[in-house]
This record gives C-alpha cells, sequence and structure tokens, in this order.
DNA sequence: TGTACATCAGTGAACGCGCGTTCACTGATGTAC
DNA sequence: TGTACATCAGTGAACGCGCGTTCACTGATGTAC
C-alpha cells in the first residue's frame, strides 16, 4: 500500500517539505495579496512572515514574477473547478446555468484578492505567460460545454429576442466556433455566451471594486435576477 | 472685456503659473499611470519628470492619496462627460443611446489606464474618499436620465422578454427609483438600466484587461452587436 | 513711484523605510559503495 | 551498518535602487503704505 512502488519513486522527506514549503509560500503570498495588492506583492515580506531570509525563497520560485504566475494561474484553476463543478452536475440545463454562475460569483466573494489578480487592472510591468491561458479558458469552456449539452438535448430553444450575429462579428463567430472541440456550437450562440460572460464578470467586477454602493449593494438579488435573466437571453429553457 | 471685474478679482501672475502647474502635476501623473499602474504612481519620478524636486509637489497637493483622488475624480468627469455629451444629442433615444455606449468604450480604450484606475482592481491602501461618488454617479444617471426621456416621448416599450424584479430586488430598485431626479423611472426599467451598465464595463473592462484575447480581438463587431442588444433589452423601440 | 514687509514656490539634505536579486558560506540530508 | 562524497536548503551580508514625507533655507513675487 504505502509501499513505494515502480516507475516514479518514493518522494524522500526533503522532496516532501520542499513540496510542503512551497505550498506554503503560495498561500503566505496570496495572504498578502489581499494587503498590498498585486503590484504590490514583496517576496522580502512573504519570506519574514514564514520565518526565512528572503534569499531562501530563490530556491522555490526563480523571481518575483514567477510566484505571480503561479499564483495566477492557481486562481484560474480553482474558479474554473468550482464553474466546472456546478456546470456539470445532474439537472435540467437552466438550473445548471444558473448554479454556474452563482458558484463563480461565490468564489469571487470567498477570494477578492485573487479574483481581482486574474479580472482586475493588469499588473504594472508584469506580463502574463502562456501557460496562463489554458487555466483561464476554464469558465468559458464550461459555459460553453453546458450550452453544447442542452442543444444536444433539447434543452437549448431559439433565439428568442435576440440578434443574429453578422458582418465580422459572424466571421469571428465562425472562425471560434470551428476552433472549440466538436460537436460545434453554433456561432449565434457562442456570440450569446460571449455577451452572457461578460455580464457575469461585469456585475462581479462592480460589486467586489465597490460600483454598487449605495444602490444595489447588498447585491444578492440583483444578481440571482440578472442570472436569470441571462439563462432566458442564451436560449436556455 | 478683459478687465478684471467685482468679486472675483484677478487672477495674479503668480496664480496663473500656480493654476498651470497643477494642471501639468496632474498630467504628468497620468501619464506615468501607464507606466506603472495606481499602486506603484510615484510623486518622487512625477517630480523628477517636470525637472522639480520631489519636496516642491507638496506646494500643490498635500500627499500622494490626494493627487490620486483628483486623478479619479478627473477620470470619472472626463468618462461621465463624454457619456452625457452623447446621450444628450438630439435624435431618437435607441440612437442615442447605442451613441452613450460608444461613447463609453470610445474614451475607455483612449484612456486604458484612467480607466483602469476607476474600474480596475481598487488600490490596495487606498480609500476613496466622498468626494468621488458624484463624479462616478454621472455615467449612470446619464443612462437614466435617458431612458426617463424615452419613456415621457414614448420611446420606451415594454418589458420584452424581460423579468420583473421581486422581492428584495423590488424595495431596492424601489427605495433608488425614490432617491432619484423626477419624474421617477419604473423600478424595473432601472433594474435592466443596472444590467445594462454592468453588461457595458463588463465588456469593455473585458476587452481592455485582455479576456478577448485570440477569440473576440478585436472587439468593435461584439461591442457595436451587443450595444444593440441591450437597447434592446432595457425596452428602447 | 518707491520702500518695507509678508507671502509663498522651490531647494536640498535628511529620516527611516522597503524592494529584488546575487553570492559565498554552513550544515543538514541523501546516495553509492 | 559504516563511511565518503554530492546535493541542496537556508543564512547573512551586500549592491544599488526607489519611496513618502519633513524641515530649515533662499529668493522671487505680491501688497500696503
Amino acid at each position: 500500500m504505502a509501499t513505494p512502488n515502480a516507475a516514479p519513486r518514493a518522494a524522500t522527506a526533503r522532496e516532501r517539505v520542499r513540496a510542503e514549503l512551497s505550498r506554503e509560500i503560495r498561500e503566505e503570498a496570496r495572504r498578502q495579496l489581499a494587503a498590498s495588492g498585486a503590484g504590490g506583492l514583496s517576496l522580502r515580506a512573504v519570506a519574514k512572515a514564514l520565518g526565512m531570509v528572503s534569499s531562501a525563497l530563490y530556491r522555490y520560485y526563480p523571481s518575483r514574477d514567477d510566484l505571480l504566475t503561479v499564483l495566477i494561474i492557481d486562481a484560474y484553476n480553482a474558479l474554473g473547478a468550482a464553474a466546472e463543478t456546478a456546470a456539470g452536475q445532474a439537472g435540467p440545463a437552466r438550473e445548471r446555468w444558473t448554479a454556474a454562475c452563482h458558484a463563480v460569483r461565490d468564489w469571487a466573494l470567498a477570494n477578492p484578492h485573487e479574483y481581482a489578480l486574474v479580472y482586475g487592472s493588469p499588473v504594472p510591468g508584469y506580463r502574463a505567460p502562456e501557460a496562463t491561458i489554458g487555466p483561464a479558458a476554464r469558465v468559458p469552456l464550461a459555459f460553453v460545454g453546458l450550452l453544447r449539452e442542452a442543444l444536444a438535448r433539447g434543452e437549448l430553444g431559439g433565439a428568442g429576442g435576440a440578434l443574429p450575429p453578422t458582418g465580422a462579428l459572424a466571421e469571428q463567430a465562425d472562425a471560434l466556433s470551428a476552433a472549440l472541440a466538436q460537436p460545434a456550437v453554433p456561432p449565434d450562440v457562442l456570440v450569446r455566451a460571449v455577451i452572457a460572460w461578460t455580464q457575469l464578470f461585469g456585475m462581479v467586477s462592480f460589486e467586489l471594486f465597490g460600483q454598487f454602493v449605495g444602490s444595489f449593494e447588498p447585491a444578492d438579488a440583483l444578481f440571482a435576477h440578472a442570472a436569470e435573466q441571462l439563462a432566458a437571453f442564451v436560449g436556455l429553457r
């Protein structure tokens, strides 16, 4: 059972300690995002909080930007996983849609600084590497996957009052549709999904970044209403 | 004509120079937002760029945060003015609506760092003072004003497929409706306006912050489409 | 128009702080025989 | 099981930098008589 088997030889104590500390560094860094924001993330402060000397961190992350990248990827993955879980449950597509919307919001409210890290203003002087693209796509792909499934099961209605895309937009939607997994999602569904996606994050960002102060705060009711509205907009029955 | 008249006595040369330099400081600070973001705005760097010594800035702005506040207010006002101008032109309400949407986007694309300053992640350690509330409200109020006018002129149709607000949301909308200028805008219109508002800024933020890279970039066609969709959603004929 | 005084813009040095990153080092853990 | 060597985590000092803010000062501009 616990005996080390063949190819992937057992982790040495040193390796286990290393993995653990590597994790603790990320956790502490995440905690510090709250206080200072992404731009102010400081290796020295993280090291001090962990009782280490700052140069020791370089055994784990080769630079500040690399640590930031890891945090960004972690955030996208955590949010993506939350959306996928909600979207992938049993039940009618429409319910899963609104559940996924709420999952995104709930995660954002629970992790506001990580949310700001990935959906807020770009970090000055930092350029996100390619490795962030895949994790970043998980949320939109979860929604698209849900719509593809709903379409196959006949749970996706006609366009309703929605306008069909034309011109350059139709071309972009066609190209995107072709690039995504099969079976293809019709371009007009894709466009509605993208609009819904921006709406969802627009609402969450406004709530977190304080634009609702004095009007629709707390935003629970507004959000629930908008999520239903969106489900109707994309055509879910 | 150019003679100084009564109460507000003529500005002395010193006052004119002061006003001018005060403006130049703000301009340089705005320029530096691009390079370092709000969190990294540095009085020393601004002073150096203007050929001054850093302590001299304190004759103009009592602290870094005060300078930031001025920049924030300027940004809200500039964007608000752009939206008001577009919304206040002659013509059918629906056209003015989409024009106002495009005005917001155009301003944001032209001033991405100022946009990020006010609609991006909150600046760590900075708390916006009350004085920012009024300027921040100009954009949403421009949209609400447009809808109020459209309603009076019979240019606002029924709810279409939109769901009426209920429960806590209806209460918030009632309260907000009562707090706004008369004649009152019906709560359900207000809710649709708020949803449209979040949609608009969600789309602009995604475009500026890089979430469309690889799919709907450039986003002109998507934005135009979404703006039309939104006009229909709020009920503009 | 001229003089004496008050106001204020800008200087330069200083305080105390924090930053990312490099580097030679000590000492503990792991590996090979 | 014991020994010799290699690997690697963490240390502490240092480099060169930038930050916001205070303060006593100089010298120019404005005001009152």
